[in-house]
Parts: structure tokens; sequence; C-alpha cells
DNA sequence: GTTAGCATGTAAGGAGTTACATGATTTT
DNA sequence: AAAATCATGTAACTCCTTACATGCTAAC
């Protein structure tokens, strides 16, 4: 509730903006969103649906209109109220330093089809650093232990190094498209991406959670 | 305390194994085990360090030695019990199938070299096992889905499932070389890297597959 | 008509963060 | 001797999960 660290309520109210949904689906969605796979329980989903109707940022729908549709209480399908609509906009083009966090990143970047190509910048650019700061901490702590690690710990080492390496490649290319024509290579995404530069790469992003 | 999702327990026990430290000092030590760069706080790692102290797992070393020695109350160094010792290796070599969780399969893999090669080809499976449901999901989600999700959307699922087929992939090498002389290409980190399946690529590895 | 799965919710508790409070040691 | 930073700790709060409790709806 709080002004905190409320990824859900970007999350809920930005799929709820494409298409009202009730709770059950809302969640499926939501697991698919929050960095991959995270099963987020009914637990957390539902009281803040709450929270959300009491704010008034969402509200029943089908409400007032034809009283025998959803009748007696199956699914209650929720949708966006014009405040709800507002505050999703503010939330996904002002985006706080908060928005380069790991979680927070994917959520911005799956709405980034709702803002102006400079959020999308500001939120990519935002993000490369903050993962550049980590490799910089990351080479010097691991130049400072090299001695005294045994084989495995580098290889784990060495393993996140380079995927956040690869992570920063793929942010830079997406900085470069968004810079150059907008996001040409994304346009058309049938088209198996002609000729650009090479972002098939192959190396991952670190583990998942963070 | 419980026996829940302790992965400070086994990574604070595995420190503590190879050298006594101090709760501060701990903390960094944590913070580059623990999936790259969780700044992991005092208000958890204290209170955490007191609990193992009344399960009489560590104890503070240098206490009744030379009574001047770390005398008035500066950092406290603590050191495995032998209970601890015992804790621990119970811990990394009987790894429940918690241990290829995101984090968990980070600390453990972090102290393969306390374990023999059953143990780390348990481990090194029963993790890409879990990725791999994980990209089953993922790619069954993804056709399922694919006519109405915009283009940054779908990017970030493809970035996202790349990742993963890219931590499949490394963990398949490591199971290779486990299985085949113990870790030949971590036996000696300055090699750099001889023929083997081209895992160095640092740089956007020709791979391509997928 | 009963099982299985859809759908909504609540209560208890775990695990961690922030903010606060304090003292010791090192650097300038 | 002041400032910085090392070092330890506590209290309140947040976010989330687990386990539970309940009812509706579809399939057999």
């Amino acid at each position: 509730m709080g002004r905190r660290g409320d990824v859900l309520e970007l999350a809920v109210l930005g799929l709820l903006h494409e298409s009202p949904m009730h709770g059950y689906e809302l969640r499926k969605r939501l697991n698919s969103l929050l960095g991959a796979f995270r099963a987020l329980s009914y637990g957390t989903l539902y009281p803040a649906l709450k929270s959300l109707l009491g704010q008034g940022l969402i509200r029943e729908a089908g409400a007032g209109q034809g009283p025998a549709l959803t009748g007696k209480r199956g699914r209650i399908v929720y949708e966006l109220t014009a405040e709800g609509k507002e505050r999703f906009q503010s939330l996904v083009t002002q985006p706080g330093p908060a928005a380069w966090e790991d979680e927070r990143f994917n959520v911005h970047f799956a709405f980034f089809s709702r803002t102006d190509a400079a959020t999308r910048l500001q939120v990519l650019e935002g993000r490369r650093s903050r993962l550049q700061e980590r490799l910089e901490g990351f080479r010097t702590s691991m130049t400072r232990t090299r001695e005294r690690l045994d084989s495995y710990t580098m290889e784990l080492e060495q393993h996140g190094l380079e995927s956040v390496e690869r992570e920063v490649r793929w942010l830079t290319e997406l900085i470069d498209s968004e810079r150059a024509g907008n996001m040409t290579h994304l346009e058309d995404p049938d088209r198996p991406r002609p000729t650009g530069p090479a972002r098939s790469g192959v190396h991952g992003a670190p583990d998942r959670g963070r």
C-alpha cells in the first residue's frame, strides 16, 4: 500500500490496462511477467487487489450494467478506473531510480509500448549503468581474491560475470535501436531478425531471481 | 533455527569452515556468495549468528585462552564447533531438492570442493532438470500467447529464454566434466581453457544454439 | 452426485530490509 | 581531537509464502 516497493501495483495496473481480468487469471499473467517464474501466491495477490480497490484505482467490471451477467459471485473481474489509468501512466512514464532494480526493470520493460522513447532510453541506460557498477565491483573483488579461491568458486563467479556482461550487451543493442529508428528490429516480430547487430547472443542473464 | 529456507545457515557455516571471521567481514563474503550481489543486511546476519551460537554450531574464538586478547569488545570472531562442522558436512553432502532453487544452488555450488563427485552430479543434474522444466513451460506459454504480445514483451521473454538456455548449457558442460575425469577443465584455473566446447567466449559467442 | 479444478479469500509466520542506537578503531 | 569507517546490535515493518477454509462449476 505505501509507496514502497510496489512492483505489484504497477504490474497489476498494467495488465488490467490491456484488458479486464479476474484474480486467478491475473496471477498467471503476473507470473510470466515478474522475473521469469516466481509463483506469486494468492495470499499476496488478493490482498493487493483489495488495496487497489480501496484506493479507487480498480473497480469490479460489470457492476451497474447487467445484474444477471456475473450475478451470483463466481469470478470477480476487475478493470481500471480513470484514476487507475492515470496512476499507471504516471508510474510508467516517471520511472524513479528504482526502475532499474532487477525485478522492477522487467515490469517497466514489459510496458514499454505505453511510453515514449525518452522514457525508454532513460530506463535502459539507468539499468545498464547499474549493471556496469556491478561489473566493476565484481571484477575488483575477483582480482582481490583470485588466489585464495578454489576452482568451483571461480567457475561460479566467472559464470555470473559473463551473465551480467551478456545483459549489458543486450541493453546496449536495445539502446542503439531505440536511438536509431525507433526499434526497427522490433517492429516486425515475424521477420527472422535479418542482419542487425547479432542480438541472437547466446549468453544469458544471471540467475533468475534477482 | 527451523529447517526451512536456511540458506544463510549453510553459507555461514561454510565460510567459517574456511577460517574464523567476525560478522562484518562475514557479510562481505556472504554478499559475493549469495546470488551475485544481494546486500544482506546486518539486521539479518547478526540475529542469525546469535541463533547459530545458541544452537552450539559456532562459538566465539579466542574465548578461554588469553583474556586480554580480544578483551574489551570490539570485533567478535566466530569459529565452528565440532557440531558445526558435522552439521555443515551433512548439509552439504545431503542436498535435498531445495538445493536446486536459485539461491541455494549458488551456495551449494560454492562449497563443491567439500563434497564428493556423486553429490556434485546430483546437484548439477537436479538444477538442470529444474531449469528444463522452466524452459518447457516457458516455451508453451510463449507459443500460446505469441499473437497478442507486443514486441517489447516478446523481446523480454526471448532474452529470458536465452538466459535459461545458456545456463543449461553451462550445467551440461560441468556435468560432462564431472563425469569424465573429475573437473579436468577446472583443475588448472590458469590454463586458458584449451579446446573444450568453447565455454570461454566472453564476447558474442558464435554458438547461436537455441 | 461426486470428484476435480476453478476461484476467492484469511491467519500465522518466515525472512529480510530500514532506520535507529551505540561503541571502537583508524585516519587526517 | 574530529571525522570517517569499522563493528555490533535492536525494533518495527513489509512483502511474501504456507496452510487453511470456503464455495462454485464442469466432467464423469
